[in-house]
DNA sequence: TGTAGATAGTACATATGTGTACTAAATCCA
DNA sequence: TGGATTTAGTACACATATGTACTATCTACA
């Protein structure tokens, strides 16, 4: 018994009740939903003791894992799926924290560049110990056989969804 | 060519800087977020014209998916995964336009009472026709036996989530 | 050249989400 | 009984996310 139940027997009487529903499609909607949060949840109770939030987390990654540390909010944007609104506040944020450091790019003035920080180098080190584990402890319940397949499958839903 | 392309790129990269960091785990939580984000955006662009957003449509069809049409505030924050500061909110919202009505309950006086109203159900019933239709939509990419065994794989990894 | 349009980034208002602390009512049990 | 504990719901402050409008710069091309 899981936290999804209550959430799919109210799709199972929304199909009665209006035959044309598409239950599959729903049903992969709402799962999505709930694994969001969860892993959401799970990663900001991880990341409290180092002060930054999940958000703040992908925005350190997407820099650890880029050639020179280094992008600009529009790429970051489109590295984390995030609308770039945000990036403005989160990229702030951190620059206030003094894990990463921004500069005015010299071939194109409108742009600007975002650098991970000796002090956000660091942190990163810190914490993906316990990040590591907690992604494996994560998916344990998956076969590697499986995870693959889970994979192949989000992303041909991926997909669809972005089709036009 | 997709839009997880830059993301899956950097976690690549994250695995040679950081031998330990567990791929698999990363890419499945990376795609779950951007298939939540898409499908948040989709559902309210299509909503729009009826004045309510993604949260508020999930809360009125969570009461259109239940018996009697009835439910109690931390019945709905089950439901539809919100926590229960959420629900206050919101269902003030569909107080406020009508859509839902808030009674104290006999038999236990801290309980709630929440029923969707006539203008509720009449709303519900006026979108449903566009919802299922996105609905169909986003799934087209999905031969049957595949969304099936998506929907395994997710139930799967949400139980595993909700280990401990 | 120089002017129209595209692009990068941000500021700000507003919408949405969450943690904490609180009130009131029910339940437990000495 | 009646006091301690649990539960349901909410209020409020704060955190996070997004749409819109704006500035500055670059690009295209007449």
């Amino acid at each position: 018994m899981n936290s999804f139940q209550p959430t799919e027997q109210r799709l199972a009487v929304t199909c009665r009740r209006y035959p044309a529903f598409p239950r599959e499609p729903a049903v992969l909607v709402r799962l999505v939903k709930h694994i969001y949060k969860r892993v959401h949840d799970d990663a900001n109770a991880l990341l409290k003791p180092w002060g930054i939030g999940h958000p703040e987390y992908n925005i350190l990654m997407m820099m650890y894992g880029t050639e020179g540390y280094t992008l600009n909010p529009s790429q970051l944007a489109d590295a984390a799926g995030e609308k770039s609104a945000n990036i403005t506040r989160l990229t702030n944020q951190l620059c206030d924290k003094g894990l990463i450091e921004r500069t005015a790019s010299d071939e194109d003035r409108r742009k600007v560049t975002l650098t991970l920080s000796k002090a956000g180098l660091a942190m990163i080190e810190a914490f993906l110990p316990a990040v590591c584990a907690l992604l494996e402890r994560q998916t344990t319940g998956l076969k590697p056989a499986e995870a693959a397949q889970l994979e192949r499958l989000l992303k041909k839903f991926l997909d669809q969804l972005e089709q036009d």
